[in-house]
DNA sequence: ATCATAAGTAAACAAACATTTACTTACTTT
DNA sequence: AAAGTAAGTAAATGTTTGTTTACTTATGAT
């Protein structure tokens, strides 16, 4: 039997990203993805059942999977609060900086009912990717080194902003200024720190 | 002459946010609003160019318009820092919490090529909504009260956490929890405050 | 060497797409 | 009351869509 071009599988990763990142969600067809990764519509239908099937995993597996395991990366919940959070924010900061197209599918998923609705069913399935936060924050609580609230506004305050710091850093790229640096990135994050400590 | 029916021009407006936030700005076509406004396919050209006009116009005027305003409302660049803060973030809650949908296409804005394209150009036209917000937060930073950073960093520590939390606020009405509360939102505020008082 | 088989292609499919054409309707102006 | 006109409709335009059909190719197993 004859063995499958890997080479061609992550084309139509890559490309679909591309796609995605640069004409948006609503402009990528599966012609045009087959056309602009020089393969046969046909081949993309040999991994995916549909387009809809190709978007949920691209979404889930390469972007979401991806991300979770980069800012996990060196951090566990024993660590100090701010030593943590600063570790989750460089590790996010890292990863997209080098992974721009799987940003915008990222944000994506805060808006398309379809990546949303992925996300939320993978939380359920896959044991939550943000467990080891929870207990992090959960002990720092406890502890009364932090106030205490929700998980879900946690996660509001500690990484909405380095999401939208990103963003920002990604539009300086473009536009002839230069505003976000690593060091802003830093301060964001001690700020963001100070807010919570009690 | 015959004159414009206005109802169906609202009608255009309200179902076309209905749909996307529905079903996605990917699954928004001109025959589907059409038919779910009880018009013909027609009459959107009246008043709209073609389909990026329509979706431009709404985000705009409808959502990004209608927002700015709401969110400024009996708020003065001359207030003290905690609470002008929470002025906006009340502002911000209360309208979203009736505009749904609008909160949807908002939050497309910030994938969506077109329409991210668009809010930058409105913001250079229109001289920026964020304008009176900008001498509030100089002002303060100016006299001590908070710590000096970039307008892209204040933006992103004051603000995104409180969509993030309306966001989260919406997925607590479709499912059997009740987590953010005005109590977790106003906290969720003080917290982001106190991280940039010095 | 050749066979079996899944990978891959080019071309086609109906359905849905954005937009237009040809026509009718309803209201203001005279 | 009649005329003029933009609003509005239903149906059709050609194009693009997601997906499939019918066929070819490359490779591991025999």
């Amino acid at each position: 039997m004859r063995p499958k071009n890997l080479e061609k599988e992550e084309a139509i990763r890559t490309i679909a990203l591309q796609i995605i990142a640069e004409e948006g969600l609503e402009n990528l067809s599966m012609q045009k993805l087959a056309k602009a990764a020089n393969i046969s519509p046909r081949t993309i239908y040999i991994k995916y059942e549909n387009k809809e099937d190709l978007l949920i995993k691209l979404f889930v597996d390469e972007v979401l999977g991806a991300y979770e395991k980069a800012i996990l990366e060196k951090f566990n919940a024993d660590m100090e609060f701010a030593e943590g959070v600063k570790r989750l924010w460089t590790n996010a900061f890292r990863y997209f900086k080098n992974n721009r197209h799987a940003f915008v599918l990222m944000q994506y998923g805060k808006s398309s009912p379809l990546l949303y609705k992925a996300y939320q069913e993978r939380d359920i399935k896959e044991g939550d990717y943000f467990a080891p936060i929870h207990r992090f924050l959960e002990r720092h609580a406890k502890a009364g080194v932090i106030r205490k609230l929700p998980q879900e506004a946690y996660r509001a305050i500690l990484f909405s902003p380095a999401f939208d710091l990103i963003n920002e850093y990604f539009d300086c790229l473009n536009r002839p200024k230069q505003l976000i640096t690593e060091k802003v990135f830093s301060d964001s994050c001690d700020a963001v720190i100070k807010g919570l400590l009690k």
